[in-house]
DNA sequence: TTGTACGCGTTATCAG
DNA sequence: CTGATAACGCGTACAA
């Protein structure tokens, strides 16, 4: 019992006794046909419930109305966020979004932007810029417009829609040294392959150099995206003498987790251990005490990078970077060392 | 001067010297052809970067090989990691996702879909049941094989991946009585519209029922998702009299909200108002106490209907439901009434 | 204003 | 095992 397949374009032609060309016509530039024929092929594609095959429609158009991205993960809060951005401000413009994610791979991620990019995308949306040249190579040939996210470096040429993850670590790595911190340790994210990790601890690094410190000789250590990993790094940390009075993290994630496990140390947060953020996202808010972090404009990004994405596929604007602001949110995680 | 577009299977068949068809072959079934001509194939679409026009494919084949999910937002964590394991398990079988938001509106929702299946999905997941007729008749006419998640209902016919929110939410009103709570007051998410927060309700007035009290009765506050409206909730419950001992909220997002008020009115949690919630996010593992609350399998579900969905397309199954468990986890945020 | 006819890139059928 | 060729559904010159 083979389905009936969907109804074409020649179905409604017969219907409404015109020809195919005429349907066609009456339905993308109604302003072609007459008032009377207009109407008899509209009710015939009522009354079929036909639409239009997207596929026969992208191969002689070859427009898809349909925009990629390619994020790690939608589990992380962040991108979940921003992308819900992306998505809205694609939607209003009559573009639908393909959702394709990475997992933090590089070699995955280059298999899925083909994917994408074979499935007809008229843009696409990474995350950072750190993938190797083949991707690049790949998305150069195809000469499909993209827009890297997440990051921002104004000696790029890629089209960049973000803030500097760079500056931004490293007006916290300030802030701390300002509130009288010289024992400063840092707890970041994984760097190899995520140039928003590595930037971060650069920035940090930079700023103690600054302050007359060794920023190479910061007592560091890297982990996962997750609480437990936070907890980890923060007991390791601690172990070290002398004692750091302040742990920079690099993300939000990894600080919650490193104030709970000095609450369960029996430390209290600032007095005896300061801890900082990265993201600001909802769980900074509901932390005890609350964190002091960077806020981050995930949606602002998103929005942006959806514009920009638009633009160039239009032609209306050429590849062009977009830096936004990301600053410093005091709240109680960070005070004085004691 | 726009001359490359895309390489086609004809770019690669000249360069490779085969004709379309052997290309073809030797990507879609390499079996058939044989090792040497493959190489062949393989070289010259790599030093092209071919990628097949999903157009032609589309045109010819009536496969989309994408499927399509409107959810309300991903902003909301819960959504976003279903999300993330529907991605993966899609992508695994060669499938690509769309997506589409509705911020839990139902006009929004019926575009999308109409957007969505116009656009060329083989299946389309949505959640909860709760929508207009006109967006069911729509899906039934133009026969979209369709999977409704994050609640499951024994009594529906439509295909169900999820868990009963209802029986969930009873449970966990049972176990709050069970503290010796008779005092029970409720914190809603914004049931108009939204199965999922009007099953809770439901499951939580049953199990007072039960017990012997009203469930009509029973003092409730529906608020949007958000920390600031648990805050809100919990101030305006905490001034009926007498004061409710327990809280059982619709989400954790709420409850969150409401253990900080709690906390900032100068209120002991659970000694002075027991909070529990639903979901089992990340956030309900920090708060202080830990959360209380009911573990949703957000993942295992998002798994659960892509193969529905998958199996739907492929003919192999009929549309039938799965359950899911959704049990109570027990952390410290529940405790006898003083 | 309307119809005819072609081509878009791919897969599938049928010969060789 | 491989090649020629006919669809697939649609948009659009071009002709009427």
């Amino acid at each position: 019992m083979k389905r009936s397949s969907a109804p074409t374009l020649l179905d409604v032609a017969r219907r409404a006794g015109v020809s195919t060309a005429t349907v066609s016509r009456a339905l993308n530039d109604p302003a072609l046909v007459t008032d009377s024929t207009r109407e008899l092929v509209l009710r015939a594609v009522d009354q079929l419930g036909y639409t239009p095959h997207f596929g026969g429609r992208a191969l002689v158009s070859n427009r898809f109305d349909t925009i990629g991205a390619v994020i790690p993960t939608m589990d992380n809060a962040i991108f979940a966020r921003g992308l819900q951005a992306f998505q809205e401000t694609l939607s209003d413009a009559g573009v639908t979004l393909l959702v394709a994610s990475s997992g933090y791979d590089a070699a995955r991620e280059l298999q899925q932007i083909r994917t994408l990019v074979g499935r007809g995308t008229d843009g696409l949306m990474l995350i950072g810029m750190a993938r190797p040249a083949e991707s690049y190579a790949f998305l150069d040939r195809r000469r499909i417009p993209y827009v890297l996210t997440w990051n921002y470096r104004c000696d790029r040429k890629e089209c960049f829609v973000g803030f500097d993850n760079r500056q931004a670590a490293r007006a916290m790595a300030h802030k701390v040294i300002e509130h009288g911190h010289r024992r400063i340790a840092m707890i970041a994210g994984i760097t190899a392959g995520n140039d928003r990790a590595s930037d971060r601890v650069d920035g940090v690094r930079a700023a103690l150099e600054e302050a007359g410190m060794s920023g190479r000789r910061m007592p560091i250590v890297e982990e996962t995206y997750s609480l437990s990993g936070g907890r980890r790094a923060l007991a390791a940390l601690l172990e070290r003498r002398p004692r750091p009075t302040a742990v920079i993290c690099g993300n939000d994630v990894l600080a919650v987790g490193a104030i709970s496990e000095a609450k369960a140390l029996g430390l209290r947060v600032p007095d005896d251990v300061s801890i900082t953020g990265f993201d600001d996202i909802e769980l900074s808010e509901v932390t005890e005490p609350r964190l002091t972090t960077v806020h981050v404009p995930h949606r602002r990004m998103g929005e942006a990078a959806a514009r920009a994405l638009l633009a160039m596929r239009d032609g209306t604007t050429d590849r062009q970077g977009i830096e936004l602001e990301a600053s410093v949110v005091e709240r109680e995680s960070l005070g004085a060392p004691s």
